[in-house]
DNA sequence: GCCGATTTGTCCGTATGTATC
DNA sequence: CGATACATACGGACAAATCGG
């Protein structure tokens, strides 16, 4: 089964446009013609199309054209996050070597607290998986992970120590489709402060979410606490029409 | 003209799923059904539910049907950010008084190191607009605007003073289409400690952005400096097929 | 395990409207 | 005004996943 039209067409648009074929502020071939080049109808060049609005490569305009307004980004911080990504990617994709310290493995219940911080129901039994990722021998984030058991079974700590979605991805074929991030800047706790080098920050930048596998069910809550300046949150929003 | 058809039955389900009608777990009517209640076809109901998926409201399911995945966040936070608003918008959305204090008012021309940070061309005349928001008394968003004077011509003091994205809409008739936004936690300046009411806190969210026009054009570049703990910034992500 | 019904996923082709040039 | 380009919407075909009998 091969990848979507749409997907191909999305990429390959996406990659001309990162390596300079169109540049900011040019306009892509019209839609029409983008439907002779890759042989197929125009919903399916508007959908490609349209993936790369939503991610800010490319601004329709009415009656003109497709514009490009794309701007590579000397970015100076270590992270970028943005879509869903798993800590490794996200190392891999900014090509950073990191190692992975595992600070604690527990099997716990979610209690009624825990339930609306989270949203697990109550009673659910979850492994709680405290760990820290090191760059250069310094510890930027504190990663504390809840997974829920009854979908994540064969869990354990050396499967932790490496890289648990390739576990739940090659192993248990699981999929993940989607998440919800909430970020946050707040006060460094006595953990922060005992486990990340802060320097003489006393903040973290907190990003929380909840991810759901292809069945449906949310498995995943998940938080990380950065060391700040070292991370950027990007997202691009298209504006409603009113 | 009236809305699209697609998004009057993207905000009513939307509408639906927030007052409770549809609850998290529950699954929405068959877009089949969806097809007869609406009076449209199949793609205009996938339409909508496409929207719902990218705000994290729903999670479509093969062969099973469409899932409602729409937890209510109890937010303590002030603000909540997400897609593209106002000040103004966000403020009302979250039903808030407020005021603006303008702080100062200039007419500046980009340099080389200024057009790297925002985008703006080199030699590009813009009003640069700092601004305090404040609620109950307490200051907590230090927003800086550059405007380009030529997409924005008439901006005054008594404007800025007010909403300027009223007086771009209405006035100018322009319409906002698209941005870009990263979130940093930084440590606070000698700017923010003077202007903001931190508290103790010695760091500030900072949200900057770009702003485009209908035209394609980058009209803005916004940075909004938030004591911590008032804001959160939402997204919700579908993954990537690979 | 197989089959058929249901449901979502992809893609095609077409028609009409609206903005720009 | 006509040509071009994007926007919305219709209707239909087939594939793929799920579920119940």
């Amino acid at each position: 089964m091969p990848a979507p039209k749409f997907e191909q067409i999305y990429k390959q648009i996406k990659t001309e446009i990162e390596t300079g074929i169109y540049r900011n502020g040019d306009y892509l071939p019209s839609e029409h013609s983008l439907t002779a080049r890759f042989d197929c109808t125009r919903n399916t060049v508007r959908r490609a199309l349209a993936m790369l609005e939503a991610e800010g490569y490319v601004l329709p305009l009415h009656g003109r054209g497709v514009q490009v307004i794309y701007i590579p980004q000397s970015d100076k911080s270590l992270f970028t996050i943005g879509g869903i990504e798993s800590f490794a990617e996200a190392a891999e994709r900014n090509n950073i070597k990191y190692s992975t310290k595992l600070i604690s493995f527990e099997l716990i219940k979610a209690d009624e607290k825990l339930s609306l911080q989270t949203g697990f129901d109550i009673g659910e039994e979850l492994y709680l998986i405290k760990r820290l990722r090191i760059f250069n021998g310094k510890a930027i984030i504190y990663d504390t992970n809840m997974f829920l058991r009854s979908e994540t079974e064969g869990l354990t700590v050396e499967i932790a120590k490496q890289s648990i979605y390739q576990y739940l991805e090659r192993e248990l074929h699981m999929t993940i489709t989607t998440s919800r991030r909430r970020v946050a800047a707040e006060k460094a706790t006595r953990e922060d402060k005992r486990y990340l080098d802060l320097g003489r920050a006393d903040f973290v930048l907190s990003v929380t979410g909840q991810v759901f596998n292809s069945r449906g069910i949310m498995f995943e809550y998940t938080q990380s606490r950065h060391v700040p300046d070292r991370v950027t949150f990007i997202e691009s929003a298209v504006r409603q029409k009113i």
